[in-house]
RNA sequence: GGGCGAUUAGCUCAGUCGGUUCAGAGCACCUGCCUUACAAGCAGGGGGUCACUAGUUCGAGCCUAGUAUCGCCCA
């Protein structure tokens, strides 16, 4: 026996077992014999710091990969970091800024030189903190999408799909950023409701005196823009004007009314302004009718020269401007009040301008087929499944992906143009591109000066849609020997947030890089809310700092809290209340430990009956609950089972067996009793490792000597073996047996340690196997057949047995009689629902014979229950 | 506007093949207990028109249609 603290110390175990996992190399992984188990982390952003979502997030994929560890895979989780280009260029920017030092003034070399030193400092921060949480990844395997081999494997993939025709460069409606002054994917734009106007704008007709047609538009400052004014084709009110011209206001440019049937006749007055270089379908309708573009915007949201006026204001400022200009101008006709959705930038909040510029595309439609197909399929499963539906949709009309990037932090496109030309080479290195230029343009002494390289830089996720195969360097090198090993990887963990961003594409990736899916499980988190459902975010204030979490109520409360109400692909309303009940859970865990270590043992004594009857009932328990825990992995219901092994441990082992073992006051425990405790609390540690890593290591390595380099995270985990379902079914009879006379305990106050006598009626439906338990559990000084009932008696009725325990000078017979006649009104209804279906010739006649049989069963307890019942009842009469 | 999904206890959610005494779990709540592992605990308890309406069926929380409300994705 170890002295034990009275206190668990979250906060020095948690420590002191993951240097110790650390020194020993558990995490580490490099191939072997076994079969490998997979994960890639979802590389954080190195600006981030850890949130509620990382947390949730890695507290899974830690369980699954510990679990995997457990089970006899060598289990391989590779972490690493994100670049992300846009974040992390506005926050040297700024950082610049800060320091009186303007982008604009640096090199890009000189830039580039502050961004990695930035990378260095804050880069790591949220891997150091995942290590709190306990994660186990193989940290020897750490990436970072920016590093060389990973470097190169984008350049290399680029110009594989530049060769193959499926990379392209050209003017298009991009969503632009004018803060960040980059374009941004379709995925990266946020629309969000607004409460804005809409203004009624009077175009006067070239052709006519005095005759005007109005448009509607939210965006008035547009109308510099104009190319045209656009009707329905088949819309009366305006077939006068076909034809004709209006001028645009304030500048007086004549354009075309031209028509066309995507005009909405309902909205605004059925007549529409097309503006092609600032609006998705505005440019549709420009391409099909042959309309210039103006585009009046500088890249940075002012007003550009094209404009004609304002020059250099920003466009927010112009609409305040243009509105009492044209009200002066008399082009003003009325402003409504007007709901709408408007885009903003995911990384700079900035309100997206669409925009024509030229940018490079990744076409999607052919190289996605075979992503669409293996997720339709159920080779590559999503859980949950209704993700399927979401993500065939966007599949189905998956648009050609904008991967330019107008910055300098990421990875430069290797193309590279010809001198004073817009033709270009692509290449994966300079001398390379050298050597096609000079074939290109048969000037065999260009030189490397003449060649001038893009200056843009890819989308971020064009590289970390290559993760799970470039952390392994499976693009430059395929036959290497870990990649061949660790991939296809098993299981993906992510939110389902950045379903289309990533992991739609990391799976177009895996086909067309690896012949190969890249996981065979995608496991959506929800997304962590605050108690108003509301998404925790930094910017919100609502999010709490999980380091600080972990120091309340320790990093095993914190885990199992993130876990417990987190269905899959459902939200969690985060409360303190969760890790609450997780840090409760291991004080309930520290407790019964320390009741078992603190018992005198003892080879004297033989083993008690009762507690042979307990580890009876548990071993088969045991094996019931380990194959329901199997059961939930497979179908990924980490939460249930969760909440599986919470109440194995809470109510079965600590409620239950602890007390059907527990010796009397001072008294030791045999030696039997105790080997088998001890082997079922190794198993019960074993089970509860992948959820609470530290407590489990703490206390395993208490309870037995261990040679250093041993560990519960490198054990194996317990199977499953076939267990005995009536030996569970027996001792649940006993359990209820046990309240009942509890509850008659309390409702007549009887004192604890009076021991009582239980007398029990023949029957089939009564298993003497556990008969010695629930004497113990129970209270009872002996049990014996019930011929005749004592008088003074209480009686109850559990399944179709009769039991009586004698209590003289307790029993109050009015209060008996109306207990019983409850019970029996209940019981003859319940007779009367049976009976219905009964002597319903059809249910008889159609349903399963199993099924009537069922009913019949019920029909033929319920009827010897109010036998019971009503027997007692008369009896009781009598007595008064 | 288009698509997908949801609606079960105060909250968060299970409910597998339509059929058992099936209406469940955890938390919260109420009552009684500082009973020698644990008050971060123990014993007991209350709480539901399974959103609504109609239908299919011997039988519906589960299937069908409609209605309402909410959420998500896309434009």
């Amino acid at each position: 026996m170890i002295e034990i603290p009275a206190k668990y110390n979250p906060a020095e175990t948690e420590d002191k077992w993951y240097s110790y996992w650390m020194k020993n190399r558990f995490f580490r992984s490099v191939p072997d014999e076994r079969k490998p188990y997979t994960i890639v982390i979802p590389p954080p952003n190195v600006t981030g710091v850890l949130h509620m979502g990382h947390m949730l997030n890695n507290t899974i994929q830690d369980i699954l990969v510990r679990r995997a560890r457990m089970k006899g895979f060598n289990a391989c989780w590779v972490p690493g970091t994100d670049h992300a280009s846009i974040a992390t260029e506005a926050k040297v920017v700024s950082k610049l800024r800060a320091e009186g030092i303007d982008k604009a003034s640096l090199t890009r070399d000189e830039f580039l030189h502050h961004a990695w030193e930035w990378k260095e400092k804050h880069g790591g921060i949220i891997l150091e903190q995942l290590k709190k949480l306990g994660a186990s990844c193989d940290w020897d395997r750490t990436s970072f999408t920016m590093d060389e081999a990973l470097s190169e494997s984008v350049v290399k993939v680029f110009v594989d799909l530049f060769q193959k025709g499926n990379i392209y460069r050209g003017v298009r409606m991009v969503n632009w950023d004018p803060q960040a002054k980059t374009a941004v994917s379709d995925e990266e734009v946020i629309y969000k409701e607004l409460q804005s106007k809409l203004y009624y704008l009077k175009y006067k007709v070239v052709e006519a005196d005095n005759e005007w047609v109005t448009i509607a538009t939210t965006r008035p400052e547009t109308i510099l823009g104009d190319t045209a004014v656009c009707v329905h084709p088949e819309d009366e009110r305006y077939f006068a004007l076909k034809g004709k011209h209006v001028y645009v206001p304030l500048i007086n440019r004549a354009i075309p009314i031209i028509e066309d049937e995507y005009v909405d006749r309902e909205f605004g007055t059925g007549c529409l302004k097309i503006t092609p270089a600032h609006d998705i379908n505005d440019y549709e309708i420009g391409i099909k009718h042959n309309l210039p573009s103006i585009d009046i915007f500088n890249d940075d949201g002012t007003m550009s020269q094209a404009a004609g006026l304002y020059l250099g204001i920003d466009r927010f400022e112009v609409r305040d401007i243009i509105i009492p200009e044209l009200k002066n101008a008399g082009n003003l006709d009325k402003i409504e009040d007007y709901t709408n959705k408007v885009g903003y930038s995911e990384r700079t909040d900035a309100v997206i301008e669409p925009k024509l510029s030229m940018q490079w595309f990744l076409r999607m439609k052919d190289i996605s087929q075979p992503a669409l197909e293996n997720v339709l399929n159920d080779q590559i499963a999503l859980h949950p499944p209704k993700f399927k539906n979401t993500y065939r949709h966007w599949m189905e009309n998956v648009k050609d992906w904008c991967i330019s990037r107008q910055l300098w932090w990421g990875h430069r496109i290797p193309a590279w143009y010809l001198p004073n030309s817009n033709e270009f080479v692509v290449a994966e290195h300079e001398e390379e591109a050298l050597q096609l230029a000079r074939e290109k343009t048969g000037l065999a002494n260009l030189s490397l000066a003449d060649l001038r390289q893009d200056e843009d830089v890819l989308d971020t996720w064009f590289s970390s849609w290559l993760w799970p195969i470039s952390v392994f360097d499976g693009i430059r090198n395929p036959e290497n020997a870990d990649f061949k090993y660790y991939y296809p990887t098993n299981d993906l963990v992510t939110a389902p947030e950045i379903l289309f961003f990533w992991v739609a594409r990391m799976i177009i990736a895996g086909y067309e890089y690896a012949g190969d899916l890249p996981f065979r499980n995608v496991y959506l988190t929800g997304i962590v809310r605050d108690d108003k459902r509301r998404k925790m975010s930094k910017s919100l204030g609502n999010s709490p700092d999980p380091i600080e979490l972990m120091k309340i109520y320790s990093a095993d409360g914190v885990r199992v809290g993130m876990l417990l109400c987190s269905p899959a692909g459902g939200d969690l309303l985060y409360d303190n209340s969760l890790p609450e009940q997780g840090r409760n859970f291991g004080n309930k865990i520290w407790n019964a430990f320390r009741l078992v270590n603190g018992w005198e043992i003892s080879n004297d004594i033989p083993q008690p009956e009762s507690s042979r009857q307990a580890i009876d009932w548990f071993t088969n328990r045991l094996d019931q609950v380990i194959a329901q825990i199997d059961e939930h992995f497979d179908k990924f219901r980490l939460s249930d089972a969760l909440m599986t092994v919470y109440k194995l441990f809470w109510d079965d082992f600590s409620a239950w067996y602890l007390e059907a073992i527990k010796p009397g006051y001072q008294e030791p425990i045999d030696a039997l009793t105790i080997q088998q405790t001890h082997a079922f609390f190794d198993k019960l540690l074993h089970v509860l490792h992948p959820f609470m890593p530290f407590i489990t290591e703490e206390i395993w390595q208490l309870m037995a000597e261990h040679k250093e380099g041993e560990s519960l995270m490198i054990s194996p985990l317990p199977e499953a073996n076939k267990y005995d379902s009536q030996a569970i079914a027996d001792f649940e009879r006993t359990i209820e047996i046990t309240s009942f006379i509890r509850k008659i305990r309390a409702e007549k106050n009887l004192p604890a340690k009076e021991e009582l006598k239980l007398f029990v009626q023949h029957s089939s439906d009564y298993s003497a196997r556990y008969e010695a338990l629930l004497m113990k559990l129970a209270k009872l000084s002996s049990t014996e057949p019930l011929v005749e009932k004592p008088d003074g008696s209480v009686s109850f009725v559990i399944g179709t047995t009769e039991f009586a325990i004698p209590l003289e000078g307790f029993v109050n017979v009015e209060e008996e009689l109306a207990t019983m006649r409850e019970k029996l009104i209940y019981e003859l209804g319940f007779l009367d629902k049976v009976m219905v279906k009964l002597n319903n010739a059809s249910f008889v006649d159609n349903a399963p014979d199993a099924v009537v049989q069922i009913e019949r069963n019920k029909k033929a307890d319920a009827e010897s229950r109010i036998k019971t019942l009503s027997d007692n009842i008369s009896n009781l009469e009598k007595m008064r």
